[in-house]
DNA sequence: CGCGCGTCTGCTCATGTGAGCAGAGTGCGC
DNA sequence: GCGCACTCTGCTCACATGAGCAGACGCGCG
């Protein structure tokens, strides 16, 4: 026998009782009788046929995650967890489904936080609404970084962890102060004060921590609270900044983009993050992918919920999973 | 507990489950301590699962087959046998999958003809190379329409009769008339023709009978072939005609469009076909769905070969794969 | 020509899995 | 409040399946 025209043979068999077997649901026995073949033969030609990438199995659901990827991404970036959700066409849905994706680790991340340091924004927001009442018992919030907003929408912020320690029975504690102040002085004289002090001092005791990042660009929600300019942002760009991790503007290299800028913003300091047993980033879509790498890469999140395409992204996979088994099988062939 | 909770729940679980054997190949009883319920359960959620669509198993080869729409045809026009293969976007590559197909058909179909009469066209001709040689054991074979080119390219129609038989080992014979003759009178005098009615009424004699179909357009052999001019398609359009069939133009309802011009077209009848034990059509492609639904729909073919968007449509399926199994999920739940 | 190597084949056996069944729990109507 | 019908649960058992193994086969090398 050539060997070439056996393993094409084997190859169409292979197809064949794959057919038979997933489609009409036959045994591999009466698989065997069909293609005249020993029962053993047709589980032989399945177990090459999933390996080839013949067979593809997808899981169809709006839950449904990436076990593959998260494996991928822990293993990668040394996370202690990750979460990826298939990522559908949508942008609004996608963000919705990254949100429940959060809010369903959270309901079942053990050891329950005690105190769970929270931030605000959009992300965050979706999070907290996505929670089911009495998803923990007596959790307690505290806030992270300043979240007075200046302007429209006021108390988005403290609703986000107000709503995150009611739906827990716990209680919220907020910090009354602004995200960024205008002058050092101001921010060091808040700082100093008890009340915003002692939530500070608590924040830093959170037995973990929830967050999402904002992108540097002028749709960030610092520009729509008011606390930056559009001139502000564009200062940042041109610093290298990516985006923001709970007020703090980054560059690709996980740095402080601005110094000036960041004596002035109130909240926790990424070194608290990146030291926390369980800080829980939130982050999904295509613009976000940038800052995401920033804080992935360089170990702000030990709990990464995302998105299938960012965690592509991340990894430098190709965003393709049709071609790819496809030309591994044909690789196989060749070797 | 509220009926819709523990849906919404189970349909959680079932994502769960199904993840983790699927795509981390766990078995159930391991699946079932991670989701803290017994395996039985587990073996439950699974099937729920794959009832209602969760589970997508596709099977990823040119060479695969359509058996559920090839079950559906057979069923519904009450052909002896279908075959199906999944289309791929390119419409060269298509008519290569088809071909392909046909020629596997041939290659596998029990009882071996031995005779088998063959149309020709570029259809034909791709199934003629498709077919290895050796491919049976001295099958002969006729010509069953007139196909002595007028202009371009002659022979292919010889060719395809030769190279079916040769590869097999056999003899061909060929029916050494034109296609269509301009006077009627012509025709049958060639009919009359010792050669002509003899090769006529083997060809009548053939266990099996291969042959495609054209469409009635300018693009037909037909025209190519210098039998027809863009005016008498056109003329043959205003009169109904959906397409060709061994040579004779017929409408939707598979009656002949036209017929004085049928009267001087040489080859088979179209009853020989419908009475025929086995004829086998090739087609496919988009173009050809008018024609294949009035050859099928009116008993002409015994197996059709075809792709699956053909299929779709000559069933009225949408042509979504992926709603369909859900939809048929929700169903049987019903009832 | 004979030997050894690697691959493929058919098999035994342990394990994984689905059908079917009895009992518990749940909601509904009387 | 009581029973009835229904679904859901955990189970037994028979069957389907994959791991592992010894022998057969084909192939190339000396």
């Amino acid at each position: 026998m050539v060997p070439a025209e056996t393993a094409a043979a084997n190859e169409l068999l292979a197809v064949r009782a794959a057919e038979l077997y997933y489609e009409e649901n036959k045994t591999q026995d009466e698989i065997g009788a069909i293609l005249r073949v020993t029962r053993w033969k047709v589980g032989r030609l399945l177990a090459q046929a999933r390996e080839r990438g013949i067979i593809r199995i997808e899981i169809v659901h709006p839950r449904a995650r990436r076990l593959a990827l998260e494996r991928d991404l822990t293993a990668r970036f040394g996370l202690k967890d990750a979460v990826v959700v298939p990522a559908p066409a949508d942008d609004v849905e996608l963000q919705a489904r990254v949100s429940e994706a959060a809010a369903d680790y959270l309901v079942s991340h053990r050891p329950v936080p005690r105190l769970l340091g929270v931030s605000w924004g959009r992300t965050l927001h979706q999070v907290a609404e996505a929670l089911p009442s009495g998803w923990s018992t007596a959790v307690n919030v505290v806030q992270i970084n300043g979240g007075v907003s200046l302007s429209k929408r006021p108390g988005t912020a403290a609703s986000t962890a107000v709503m995150i320690a009611q739906k827990a029975g716990g209680q919220a504690t907020l910090l009354p102060s602004p995200a960024i102040l205008e002058r050092l002085e101001t921010k060091k004289a808040i700082e100093g004060d008890r009340t915003v002090g002692g939530v500070l001092g608590m924040a830093r005791g959170a037995s973990a921590y929830l967050y999402s990042a904002g992108v540097a660009d002028t749709s960030s929600v610092h520009v729509d609270s008011g606390y930056l300019t559009a001139a502000d942002i564009a200062r940042l760009v041109e610093r290298g900044a990516v985006g923001d991790v709970i007020g703090r503007y980054i560059t690709a290299d996980g740095t402080i983009a601005d110094p000036e800028l960041d004596a002035r913003t109130l909240g926790l300091g990424l070194e608290e993050l990146r030291n926390a047993k369980t800080s829980i980033l939130v982050i999904g879509g295509e613009p976000k992918h940038a800052v995401a790498r920033a804080i992935v890469t360089h170990g702000l999140c030990s709990v990464l919920v995302t998105d299938e395409h960012t965690a592509r992204a991340l990894l430098g996979h190709p965003d393709d999973h049709d071609l790819e088994s496809a030309t591994t099988a044909s690789r196989e062939d060749a070797s």
